[in-house]
DNA sequence: TCTTACATGTGTCTTTCACATATAGATGTG
DNA sequence: CACATCTATATGTGAAAGACACATGTAAGA
């Protein structure tokens, strides 16, 4: 229950536990992309900016991003301009911009209530 | 992909963002329980100062709990003392102290990881 | 030739969580 | 008394997100 992908076992017996916000992935490859177009590869370098230690799995990426054009938040094409393998060039739309104005609101909630609870966390502490 | 318990369609063909931290019920319950032993209908009650909108679902909330005394975070017995249907009373360990110590010190990284990507955000909004 | 870096993917399993349902004692209301 | 409601603790189940492993192909350099 404790076990799992995000609060793993570690020498010592004790958990480690990474408090990441939920599908946080989707928020980083948005502003990265509003910021300006890019391929997977590319974004999958510059992720850990945003997201630090907590790194986004590559297979989950290429997934996220196809789920992402799906939903029309994201548009792509083949790049065949540059040499080297073939690489989608992915850009953000005005619908992926507006979700990104959403998660930007829904963060800054997030903040304030972990900011309460860390706060009532110190007062006893 | 987007669609599902943490990114619900909402009136007018849109997502809601909750921009949740993953198993944020667990440092709640351990807080709550630092502050005094409790109950889980209690618990139940008194999470919603904690998490806000997100509420904690009822049945996995048990569920949790009796995970967290198999991890010997919190131990519990039956209160045959009060009146009404046996309740079972939870107490935090010393382990679940620590435990929830290393849950503040992720939630501050947590803060820190959000609060740099609200910055990067509103730099070219 | 062989290895490494670049680049994009699929397969599959676990964990977390939402939603539905079950059980039972106590209390209030017609 | 019958019935509903509140208190209290659970189980069953399915979907979503993510971890981990693997597959495929180009290009550059030792």
């Amino acid at each position: 229950m404790l076990r799992g992908p995000r609060a793993r076992r570690h020498h010592g017996g004790r958990w480690r536990v990474l408090a990441r916000v939920e599908r946080f992935a989707e928020p980083a490859l948005l502003l990265l992309l509003r910021e300006r177009p890019a391929h997977g590869y590319d974004l999958l370098e510059r992720l850990p900016e945003l997201t630090g230690e907590a790194r986004v799995e590559m297979g989950n990426l290429y997934r996220l991003l196809r789920g992402l054009e799906e939903e029309e938040l994201v548009s792509s094409e083949w790049d065949a301009s540059s040499p080297g393998p073939a690489k989608r060039r992915y850009a953000i739309t005005p619908a992926g911009e507006r979700l990104l104005d959403h998660w930007a609101e829904a963060l800054r909630r997030s903040q304030e209530r972990t900011a309460r609870f860390l706060a009532r966390y110190e007062e006893r502490r």
